[in-house]
DNA sequence: CGAATCTTTGAAAGACGTCAACATTGGTGG
DNA sequence: CCACCAATGTTGACGTCTTTCAAAGATTCG
């Protein structure tokens, strides 16, 4: 799917750009971000950061999709969330000074983009609109936050599965469009990652709700077919 | 404890300013920032704000502690921190401009003060070193959100509750103090909805703790004796 | 002092994880 | 293009952790 043809890309021209991070900036400042940055294709698989590191600069998905995880003390990944084209990563340990608290590692063959440190630092202090919506979004992400550590919390296994599958059927879509024949394509294992479960046990959700007609398997790829039936099985 | 001597306190002579998120304000904006707030004395089990609800300015935190939490779909309360003196709430919701996604309740005597929407966020915009404060402490605390998420997801309630009680003795405790006597003052449910668990298990887990002499109950407090102990416990 | 709330314990059921064995798939090199 | 290997997926059996329900005891606060 990517290939060198997306190199030439220039945010200036990205169809993502105004829902990313990168929407708030004027014409002059996405030009200069344009010539600051690079892009990349990664293959399956790449890490673009390891947990643990100091961030030298920020990450912005063209194509594919990416794994944001943790590793548990026994060496298990969580995943944290799984970005796609727009989204930005790797940005919030650059501003807290930390070390990256998470993993990030390529699903699929993917064209990323990447800003060095400076430059990106400096969009925030020069240009109040960036700061503005970085903040914004920040903040918001905090309170989606507060939501997810509530479900973990109190929700059961197959409740969180069957929110996660709503979450990766947005994931997996195009944005905008409401077709109901998403399909979703990791492993077993990652699946199990997200709901925070073991792999046998997300197995047997998958083929319980498989016999209530909620979803569908082609193979590794699951299919949402009935997505209201699922925001029922979450007690939503 | 809290009484009304301490309604007249000013920022420029608050022990916790340094602190606290208004640690980054000069001398004329701390003076400004008291001219706009007020203070209050509250009684246990007030609210401070409700989840679903506007934000109509921030609370900054003079004496006593806040539990802040979210109503799960069943109506039980999973409290995302404990906040104490010096801690400021309900700003996320402000900037990002969305209702409060958590309720803020005193769990004591508190008193706290006030600083209304628009003087918070003429901080933001005007005070360069008060907008990078803040911007650091909240990319910050998205870091620790992946740390509480991937232990909610991958630990036992034994191994949380014993994290749950190393994070209460730091809150608990005087800060700066290492004294070992710190006395935890929660009900049996509360602590029950930090780690996320029914009060039934998280009694007989106190019980179990008791045993193995981690820590000692004197009526309702909690001591913990042995934080290496409990460190071990929590597999950290 | 008494009602209300909070705490504790027991017993039983249920959810979930672990282990082991086996099936399937996808990718790689010959 | 095929064969093979490693990774991934699936199923069953079993044990354990955790929740739930019920009931009794202890505290606290008005």
């Amino acid at each position: 799917m990517p290939n060198k043809k997306y190199l030439d890309v220039r945010c200036e021209d990205c169809q993502f750009r105004r829902n990313s991070l990168f929407g708030a900036l004027c014409t002059e400042e996405s030009t200069r971000v344009s010539d600051a940055k690079s892009c990349t294709v990664y293959k399956k698989g790449q890490v673009l950061f390891h947990e643990g590191t100091r961030p030298l600069g920020v990450f912005c998905i063209y194509g594919g999709k990416v794994k944001v995880y943790k590793l548990g003390s026994d060496g298990k990944e969580q995943i944290i969330r799984i970005a796609r084209e727009s989204d930005v990563l790797g940005y919030k340990a650059m501003i807290s000074e930390d070390e990256y608290p998470v993993t990030a590692e390529t699903l699929e063959d993917c064209t990323i983009c990447f800003l060095p440190k400076s430059d990106f630092l400096h969009l925030v202090t020069d240009s109040p609109s960036f700061n503005k919506r970085l903040l914004q979004s920040i903040c918001h992400e905090l309170g989606v936050m507060s939501n997810k550590l509530t479900n973990l919390a109190q929700k059961s296994v197959r409740e969180r599965f069957a929110m996660a599958l709503l979450m990766l059927k947005d994931t997996y879509g195009i944005d905008g469009e409401e077709s109901e024949e998403v399909e979703i394509n990791l492993t077993r294992e990652d699946l199990a990652n997200i709901v925070g479960t073991a792999t046998e046990t997300l197995i047997r959700l998958l083929h319980d709700f498989k016999e209530e007609d909620l979803i569908e398997t082609r193979g590794r790829k699951i299919v949402v077919k009935n997505p209201r039936g699922l925001a029922k099985a979450a007690r939503l």
